[in-house]
DNA sequence: CATAAATAGTAGTATTACTATCAATTATAG
DNA sequence: CTATAATTGATAGTAATACTACTATTTATG
């Protein structure tokens, strides 16, 4: 798995960027050593030039490939989920009982990462701590609909799209698959993030299995009670 | 209903503040006028010296409430989840059954506020606009383990805990009460920023009780489940 | 009416978030 | 292998942010 998966690339919108990361040396050390930046200091912490600095180069280059920050944040993130999104597929290929797919596909979201530690430069433990801590600040600006209609969160739609598709196989008249998928997507990142920082809000301690079966448990009980 | 409701103070854990906003019109002002700015170019652009032209005053005076523009936005959302957690009590003592009892809960913190649009000088549409958009950032930052540990989260953390007890009232064995009540309150929350900004992302349209009554069903449904 | 408390007013600093320009280096195409 | 295009490095500069410090003036209170 691990020699295929390095074979393949993830797809982020081309709008994000003003030039491609992958397309030299100096844009994939800007990603890769960003994750890292952010990880350690935290978005709010990160700076171009804190990043220039590390890698031995200047503001001025890294602005050539993203406007600020915040698009960059856009870009790693969407990248987690196309990542995210390519492991789901795979997964969930070849099973035949639909609610086996939906639990599978669950245990992906909730497990984050796992076989594959570092995707090719790219640090998936330190990515993954990013999605759950930082992840939603893509959003929540005042910029979302512009970003929305450029379709810089089409990946995290695709990914609620096709779990929510998986629900509709289970039971085709369930109303609210994508509110029942977003909210259980969403429930995932935070109940890692109060495990760690807040714990009264959380049962579930750092125990990612746990925390799959609790929401598969959510997610079929409430298609059933649908019905 | 109202008169009652203006009688009491809403409490926010006095370290947030350096002094008091509630002590002075200042005070007061900042706070009404932080809500409105904030509400109106987000928390991202709003800064003190934007807040000091408006309410005619100079930045000093502000940095003498708050050390900075992250403990506002701790004390307004601290405030808004007591004023909840206030309308929750009331709103659910005297129902004898826990089920309804849940449903009442889960009802006050969808429709967010309501018969009160404003409480003396706080304008709680703008403030539940501003929780529902703002919110996480109170939480989602590198300082999170110092201010939990000051105790600025408690104000949320006592209201999931409260509706939390509600749960256990219906079934005592159930082990993910926690877990189950953070995920629907910010679950609540996020469904409605996807309603107005990312719509694939939720099946429930600005219908506050459609909301509710989909959170219910699944808070019941997961709860009976665990049987 | 005195004096303490609060606010207004003015300055100033370090950092952030950029933009612009030009020189040096590296890649690539003929 | 060289011309030239593309990329990066280096330097500079600006407006805004996020403060801190100090003094003058106003307002409250005993």
């Amino acid at each position: 798995m691990k020699d295929l998966i390095n074979q393949i690339q993830i797809q982020v919108n081309e709008k994000v960027y003003i030039k491609d990361p992958n397309s030299s040396d100096l844009g994939k050390n800007i990603i890769a050593h960003s994750i890292k930046i952010i990880d350690e200091i935290g978005f709010e912490g990160f700076t171009f030039r804190k990043l220039a600095i590390v890698l031995n180069t200047k503001e001025g280059s890294i602005y050539r490939y993203f406007e600020n920050k915040h698009k960059l944040l856009i870009y790693i993130t969407s990248w987690y989920w196309g990542w995210l999104e390519y492991h789901l597929v795979f997964s969930t290929t070849n099973i035949p009982q639909p609610e086996e797919r939906l639990k599978i596909a669950i245990n992906t979201v909730a497990r984050g990462h796992e076989d594959s530690e570092i995707f090719s430069f790219i640090n998936l433990g330190a990515l993954h701590r990013i999605v759950v801590s930082e992840s939603s600040k893509a959003y929540l600006t005042k910029e979302v609909d512009r970003a929305n209609k450029e379709g810089f969160y089409s990946g995290y739609k695709r990914l609620v799209g096709r779990i929510s598709e998986l629900v509709l196989e289970i039971e085709p008249n369930f109303q609210y698959a994508h509110t029942l998928i977003s909210t259980i997507v969403e429930g995932i990142l935070h109940q890692k993030y109060f495990a760690d920082h807040l714990p009264s809000l959380t049962d579930i301690d750092h125990d990612d299995q746990k925390l799959a079966e609790f929401y598969c448990m959510m997610a079929l009980a409430t298609i059933k009670s649908s019905k």
